[in-house]
DNA sequence: GCGGTAGGCTAACAAGCGTTAGTCTCCCGC
DNA sequence: GCGGGAGACTAACGCTTGTTAGCCTACCGC
């Protein structure tokens, strides 16, 4: 019963509805079953707080991501591994996960820059595989960018809909992303005549 | 050099950089070269001029798809006219568009639910072409939502990174994604012998 | 010329904010 | 048994918030 955790959850779970700014020090207070003057006995203020929660979240994510790439080295293996980490850890923290993502602007500037550093070591995880992709396994990246932020944003929002009692368990959501994700990157076979133009973009658009 | 006007893009822009709890009504006023109680010349209140501001982007989002489907007929094409759609709006409306999307909970009750409504019946347009997909091209779509959500998500956030200056147009992005999708969701040639299991669920899913 | 409306202004309101000071009580180690 | 710290409490602080009341001025139609 951990009284710092306690806040923690709580504060997490209200700035996830109410965002940072539309949070009170009370309502976590009065969640975590105390007054406000009492959060100051855990936490010196409410910034600092939020910090924490998101600094923990971010670092969190950054870390179970290289375990789990450290055991893979081909292309597909290390975008699957990497998928399933992201969709995962996005629907066991789905709440911390989520505030750490939108509500970076209510960061101060030095916290959120030191976040926004951690955020950056992270996403550079999906841009090296899909630049190794195109490398190694010929992967249609027009643009490593567009499509890497393009690929983990999809991934993200698991979080605004999962539910654990839902049809699909977060194994098959991760399966779906990573099927659709590889064969989208996935060489055309043999370019099917009277397309609209599916793949010819291949390489021209970086200018 | 409508007032009015002026007050809601200024106000967008604010919503938008410091979401609708962060930004005051003296912000806004400021920005809009008046006093915060001159505001309320223009509108009743701030929750008012915020909802006023949702509803008509999410309104304005809906009815210029339905314009540009209006014309096509099969999947292929519609998913490629909703996607070119969908991403050039969210770059003519960056601001509006996520401030439309990520702030909805600082809407009251009432509120919310009117823009929830609109916003149903827009996306409803990617889960009608998806499903005309699979029961008329073969489209691998191993679930509807989950499918149709991941890749609306995916040209949604291309109003966080987009800029006028880029390397890309609007209609590069499109192209980007409308054949990173087709291209994920058309059936596989020929199931490439070893691989992790690519198309394996495609219909098993549904339970 | 003159009345009225549109739209700005100042001043002020009550409520709510994050935070601090100071106090009281329980419990653990000696 | 007793000292002390951990952690709760009440009360209050100074500020900021959205909003209102009342006023003043410019301009347009008659």
């Amino acid at each position: 019963m951990n009284g710092d955790q306690r806040i923690r959850e709580v504060a997490t779970a209200l700035f996830y509805e109410r965002g940072y700014h539309g949070t009170t020090m009370r309502e976590i207070a009065g969640g975590a079953g105390m007054k406000a003057a009492s959060l100051y006995n855990h936490y010196p203020g409410k910034q600092q707080l939020f910090h924490r929660i998101v600094a923990d979240t971010t670092r969190a994510l950054g870390e179970e991501a290289r375990v789990r790439l450290a055991g893979c080295h081909d292309p597909e293996g290390r975008l699957r591994a990497l998928i399933d980490c992201h969709v995962r850890f996005h629907i066991d923290n789905r709440l911390a996960a989520r505030v750490s993502e939108d509500q970076l602007g209510a960061l101060e500037p030095a916290n959120r820059a030191h976040v926004v550093g951690l955020r950056d070591d992270y996403e550079r995880l999906f841009k090296e595989i899909l630049a190794a992709g195109r490398a190694e396994a010929g992967w249609r990246v027009p643009d490593v960018a567009v499509v890497s932020s393009g690929i983990a944003t999809m991934c993200t929002q698991v979080a605004t809909w999962f539910r654990e009692s839902g049809r699909l368990t977060a194994g098959d959501v991760a399966r779906i992303f990573a099927d659709l994700a590889l064969s989208g990157l996935s060489p055309p076979p043999a370019a099917a005549p009277g397309e609209h133009g599916a793949g010819q973009l291949t390489g021209a658009l970086i200018r």
